[in-house]
DNA sequence: AGTACCACCTGACGGC
DNA sequence: TGCCGTCAGGTGGTAC
């Protein structure tokens, strides 16, 4: 599940919960998921420390440990955090474990191991090395649209790709296109400015109700296309039965009246 | 530059 | 009940 909004979240449970108690143990259960870094260096920098600060940018989250860089997570597409007192065992698919001295416990969660866990002296330059791009909340307006009105891909394509913006994946892709009007495969190019700067507005908007939403739970506004993730459901703004279709080998969900036709071929 | 396909993993669901 | 294909909110590499 984890988009920007959901990694927001995760962001804001970790400052909540897992700051400023001393790290007693790391148990890593999937070594796979570790980058660049081993097990036993990992308990080396984490083991006697605490994490004193949660940040984002995109879909990682950094955690600063104690005057020594940060634990950088990834969450793939099924990740999570689960912070509970100890003994209690475990979430199944717990793939790191955490010891506070306090008696908690810090799991991080990824059903599917999709994730990746490392160590980062530097955000920006860690950042820059995985090829990230400014982060879909701090992009400013101006940048946004002349980047991406420079491209010829479609603009689904676009906006998954981190390289450009940082944050968006399939589904709150799907959203911004929806409630801007915008058909997923039309080419970025033949966007005009006010179109790329009305979907700079509602990527904002929509990430920020995703958020509130990460956070409190409570559902979506009514006319949002998230929930409606079916061929063939009315559209939850005119009715039209909304269409699927396969971009970069991901399931696309749109409404042919709303959104219109892409201007490509 | 842009796209298509494969790989990495696991779980849930529908059809037979 | 079991087996099989397909799908799932991510990313990285490779080949055209």
């Amino acid at each position: 599940m984890p988009e920007l909004p959901d990694v927001e979240g995760f962001r804001r449970y970790w400052s909540a919960t897992a700051l400023h108690q001393a790290i007693v143990s790391v148990e890593v259960r999937a070594p796979g998921l570790l980058e660049g870094v081993s097990e036993a260096a990992m308990n080396r920098r984490l083991v006697d420390r605490a994490f004193a600060s949660a940040h984002r940018h995109g879909k990682w989250l950094f955690v600063e440990v104690t005057r020594d860089g940060y634990l950088a997570l990834h969450f793939g597409m099924t990740g999570g955090l689960a912070y509970f007192k100890a003994p209690a065992e475990a979430h199944r698919h717990a793939r790191m474990v955490l010891d506070f001295d306090t008696g908690y416990r810090l799991a991080y969660i990824a059903a599917r191991k999709l994730g990746h866990l490392a160590l980062a002296d530097d955000i920006a330059a860690f950042c820059r090395k995985r090829g990230l791009g400014p982060d879909a909340l701090r992009i400013g307006r101006d940048s946004f649209v002349e980047q991406l009105g420079r491209r010829r891909g479609r603009i689904k394509t676009a906006l998954m790709g981190q390289d450009l913006v940082a944050g968006l994946g399939n589904v709150w892709v799907d959203e911004a296109l929806f409630q801007s009007g915008i058909h997923p495969e039309t080419p970025c190019h033949r966007l005009p400015r006010r179109t790329l700067e009305r979907l700079y507005r509602v990527m904002r908007r929509v990430l920020r109700v995703g958020i509130r939403e990460a956070i409190q739970g409570g559902g979506f506004p009514s006319g949002y296309l998230r929930g409606h993730r079916t061929e063939g459901e009315p559209c939850p703004r005119c009715g039209m039965p909304l269409r699927r279709l396969r971009i970069n080998q991901r399931s696309t969900y749109y409404c042919p009246r709303c959104q219109g036709e892409s201007g490509a071929k």
